[in-house]
DNA sequence: CCTCATCGTGAGGTAGCCTCCGCATCACTC
DNA sequence: GAGTGATGCGGAGGCTACCTCACGATGAGG
């Protein structure tokens, strides 16, 4: 604390670029949203990849580690990680895939349906309480620039067992 | 494909919300920025957080540690070790602070201050193909839109800084 | 001179991710 | 029905980026 003292105040230039930066503001505006997801999340005690990691999985009822490590983007060995995770909070189990005996299927088990139900409904309440301030009009503008702007894979990369 | 696997797709209820949720559109958008900072950053072999670090200490000519790890928002160790490793890349070098023997300022070499400048550069360039798809009044009213979301510090953060 | 706050950093720890490997198990081929 | 290559998990070990605790050097005030 007491760290003002210092505060150089960069004498530098002092650019002509006095714009806020719309490419900044968009970081700004995730990072807060970001930092209110984090926030809902942690009396629950899930970081954030966890609460992804448990979505997939109720969603997908019986979800293959690697498919996890698909949905998650990361190496398939440290899908396992996360899943011990999951499971260590008794968020979901490991089961024998009936299908292929070298899998592992993960599943929910009640206590993982329920957090991750209550999860998603605090967080549908924050994200709304955030847009709160837009209306009608601005959310269906904002969505639409938004769109525009991010072109990006959304969640999940490639990969999705589709090998029935 | 795994046609709707993955999607909830709710069966009932989710009469209202049948949009695709501004929040995360932002968070995408958001992603797609960040990736391409990666991008640019990568060929001059610079870490994000890097980048930063060196921005900040090209800004405030003869930065502190203690100030860097402020600007970074990490404990004012990790800051030394960012240091080191700007330092090891010959970007910065430690100088003594005259005003206060204990302190060590940071100073950008001059291959800190062109990579720093070529950088910013190429982030400028992309950010601007990145918006080039909106027009002048979109980029404002996309402004003033994401400034309504964001309410957050820009760079530093309040009081987090642990009670040290 | 003594004491206390502050600055940077050595030491050691944690979390999350990675690659390399091995083992069991499929999916095919012959 | 065995042989061969691919596939699914997880053990071992390593990296990066953080953190806290502790210490020597310094600065400031009594």
């Amino acid at each position: 604390m007491t760290d003002d003292a210092a505060r150089p105040s960069p004498p530098a230039s002092a650019p002509p670029e006095q714009q806020p930066e719309l490419p900044e503001l968009l970081m700004r505006a995730a990072r807060t949203l970001r930092r209110r997801w984090v926030a809902v999340l942690e009396p629950h005690g899930l970081s954030p990849h966890q609460a992804r990691a448990l979505r997939a999985v109720v969603a997908a009822d019986g979800l293959r580690v690697s498919d996890l490590a698909a949905a998650l983007r990361i190496a398939p060995r440290s899908a396992t990680e996360v899943a011990d995770g999951l499971q260590t909070a008794g968020l979901v189990v490991r089961a024998a895939d009936p299908a292929d005996r070298r899998a592992v299927v993960l599943r929910a088990t009640d206590a993982g349906h329920d957090l991750a139900a209550k999860v998603e409904r605090a967080r549908a309440e924050d994200a709304e309480a955030l847009v709160a301030r837009l209306d009608a009009a601005d959310r269906a503008e904002l969505a639409r620039l938004l769109r525009l702007v991010a072109d990006d894979q959304p969640e999940r990369a490639g990969g999705c067992t589709t090998t029935a």
